[in-house]
DNA sequence: GGCCAAACCTAAAGGGTTTAGGTTAGGGGC
DNA sequence: GCCCCTAACCTAAACCCTTTAGGTTTGGCC
């Protein structure tokens, strides 16, 4: 019998499209064992465990939003800069649901790609001139109603009535441009 | 031996409440009767299926959110019921953390609190006087905001370094004042 | 005092995770 | 070319959870 010859990135690859396909909830040890006509329990020589198992699903997600984030901000500035991070999460949210919801879960380890993230966003950030201490909050403001956004979106919260949620996008994104551009007045600061 | 003497409500406000102390995930029929010391499938009498009882938590949640909001905005105008309405999310989430994440989970049905939830969103965003065909886009917003931020925070994604999040909230509610008030005239119009 | 409905039970099937320990396949060293 | 060692894979079994089917008990009402 030819066994399956797997390895951690060919379970974790799987369990991804897995997810893409039938949902983050689909993805199981049973699933994946199945899959590759295995036993659930040879796949404890590649995986430490489920939880493992989820974790790296999520580093790998994370690593290649962060790739298409790079190459979408590449050489763009400004509100240009931010329209093309906002939109490359849209799209990846959409076009890998499963990944993006791996993405949701809080990871036990914090993966080197969050750093390039953060890098990201801030380099994005610059254009707008904000004081220094600003720079974090605005980053957690940006996160915040993008990650929002798509998982209202996501979930269907936004209902089906209504006009698209393209134009809501499109609205989101304008209202984070203004308040990234008139920061440091706005109200009264306190 | 004494009966539990269960009922549905019963068996929903248990849930929340073990959802609360132990997480949402640790809400399980099994663990529900054990707290009553009764049999697992003796819940079946109370209560559908495990989804069905977590629609219902949901249910729940939701009904006290609106409650909260409700006497929250009462008597508040403009940005002051902004603010109100905002941190009353906020406080509902950090109290009742198993209670707010049954909200995340995407419910069967749309419970009639939805709508008052949605009502009162309105009457705080009259004073703005956006344009009737841009409330929609307004209400989205915020609610991608808040809940975004909330879920970040809540899953430790805004990292335990640099500032309270306190401050980025503050910032979070005055971008979206700013973005209301400003609404119209935003960027380039397309 | 008896009956009936609802509350609770036992039993069992089915799926998932995880550990312990055994078998086999295949490549490196002799 | 054979050995042997390692890693890939296996079986077995324990444990937890959900769900259905059908039986028993309890308590209130006529």
């Amino acid at each position: 019998m030819a066994r399956a010859n797997l390895s951690s990135v060919v379970v974790i690859e799987a369990a991804a499209d897995l997810a893409d396909r039938e949902g983050f909830a689909a993805v199981t040890l049973s699933a994946l064992a199945r899959h590759f006509g295995v036993r659930t329990a040879s796949l404890y020589t590649h995986v430490r465990d489920l939880s493992a198992l989820l974790d790296s699903v999520h580093e790998l997600a994370l690593g290649e939003l962060a790739d298409r984030i790079a190459v979408a901000v590449a050489g763009r500035s400004g509100r240009e800069a931010l329209v093309a991070l906002a939109d490359a999460q849209r799209d990846y949210a959409r076009q890998r649901p499963g990944r993006w919801a791996a993405l949701q879960r809080p990871a036990a380890t914090a993966p080197a790609s969050a750093a390039r993230l953060v890098a990201l966003t801030w380099a994005v950030l610059r254009d707008y001139r904000l004081p220094d201490a600003e720079l974090v909050h605005a980053t957690r403001l940006l996160g915040a109603t993008v990650n929002g956004f798509l998982s209202l979106e996501a979930s269907g919260n936004f209902g089906h009535r209504g006009p698209t949620t393209d134009v809501s996008w499109r609205r989101a994104i304008d209202a984070l441009d203004t308040a990234l551009r008139t920061w440091p007045t706005e109200g009264n600061p306190a």
